[in-house]
DNA sequence: TCAACCAATAATGTATACATTCTTGCACAA
DNA sequence: TTGTGCAAGAATGTATACATTATTGGTTGA
């Protein structure tokens, strides 16, 4: 019903899509929404009955994600999603400053192709003209989310480094699995990151790969602060102790 | 023939051995042995009909080791075996490097468990005690080796971070895969790396992260300069420029 | 009441047949 | 000779049946 046969809706643009990698995008989308309980178990005779298709797929998809780090994995017994500690995503942070200092590093040491340079000029003038403003809607947020994405994007292209854009990736899908996980970033927040952004670009240029990994490591490490005051805040203003032993069980 | 039927050789040691994981195991190691040239292709039904089981295993066993990053996939087109290039693993080693140095930042400002500290007191001094010989056979390099990985496992794991661990695997595994990589280090390159332990060690006890995190970034950067250097020499060394067209095609 | 045991059930692991896609080789025309 | 097109073969992708392993629930014994 809900989901139209796989086979025909094959779309010119993208050639080569199995059913394994739909069902993959499918069922990763649904993890990252929060569609399933951290810990929760992932029949396959269930999601094959679902998603229309037989366990075959199912399980090769499963797999991939047990790969990238979504699902735990144990023989014979299954995928379960994985639940991920507040200390483990504040630890992510942590490998991906490294490995995005590593990725700037590499950028200045190699150089920026024009497109790359495009991008970023793009993305900074992007950010300059929206923090004129003063101020930051929450479309406004999502804009700008584009914008930081497409700067460090294309810092992973130019480190030239297949593995490290591996890596990061790795870091990046353990984040967002985690709900709680939106910071709601002050404008000051936004307007120091972008400055950021411009300072790692002169690096980049000058070829000055240290002044690159040392503002890069920096930056991200700054994310983690935030999210960390960010959950901290949270922590204390929500549930206050008093409450939360009067709260209905 | 060669291969006993896999179900009957099930050890009580390891309780839940699938197939898969079988399979997977002895591909990656005919790949890290250099039984498959790179960019060689894995067809399915070959190894079927070698390893003695079916295509569900072996493919299950082929995503796994791509994911691992041992294969390359492409929808339709199968796995083949992932060649490295010179550059791509010496890259490998500057990620392995800042991986390894915050493995023993966390160490660090996390501490040691009693385990942890017996295993790398008992690595120092088993070095110690290879290397007051003063010189090293083939023997003592295997032993050294030995040594060196217990040093490094015993601090990943009181990194108490996962995905750091698994990380640095990833690193681990591109290494070896190259043939010409076995660098024959000279006998001053271990007494300095082992020296190197004896500092990062120090450090850790001490909860001196900083220290820790540098000492044993440039430790393993060191080892990329041996490698390159190592490179440098063979190829300068075993082709002169001269016999090179002289040879046979 | 509680623990251990065992059968029934349901899940995952494997083998195999079929579907789809890619590759290969030759025929044919420019 | 060279390039295009097509058909045969071989490879991968998928579905399904069967095998093996976990889990669950109840029974039995203390």
């Amino acid at each position: 019903m809900e989901n139209a046969p796989t086979a025909s809706q094959d779309e010119g643009l993208t050639p080569n899509r199995t059913r394994s990698l739909s069902v993959a995008d499918r069922i990763r989308s649904a993890i990252l929404c929060g569609d399933f309980a951290p810990g929760e178990k992932l029949r396959e005779v269930h999601l094959s009955e679902t998603l229309g298709v037989s366990r075959t797929p199912i399980r090769s998809a499963l797999q991939a994600l047990a790969a990238e780090g979504l699902l735990d994995y144990a023989p014979n017994r299954g995928y379960a999603v994985r639940s991920f500690q507040t200390a483990e995503i504040v630890d992510a942070y942590e490998i991906r400053a490294m490995m995005e200092a590593l990725a700037a590093r590499f950028a200045a040491e190699r150089g920026l192709s024009d497109a790359e340079r495009a991008v970023i000029e793009g993305a900074l003038a992007d950010g300059d003209r929206l923090l004129a403003k003063g101020s930051l809607h929450d479309d406004d947020r999502v804009t700008y989310g584009s914008i930081n994405f497409a700067f460090h994007d294309a810092i992973h292209s130019a480190a030239r480094c297949r593995m490290l854009g591996e890596m990061i990736r790795l870091c990046q899908s353990v984040a967002p699995s985690s709900h709680r996980n939106i910071v709601a970033f002050e404008f000051d927040d936004v307007r120091r990151r972008h400055d950021d952004h411009h300072r790692i670009y002169d690096a980049i240029l000058a070829r000055d790969s240290y002044r690159a990994e040392i503002l890069m490591r920096e930056h991200v490490a700054s994310v983690r602060s935030s999210l960390v005051r960010s959950m901290l805040k949270r922590a204390a203003g929500s549930t206050p102790p008093s409450s939360r032993l009067s709260a209905a069980g």
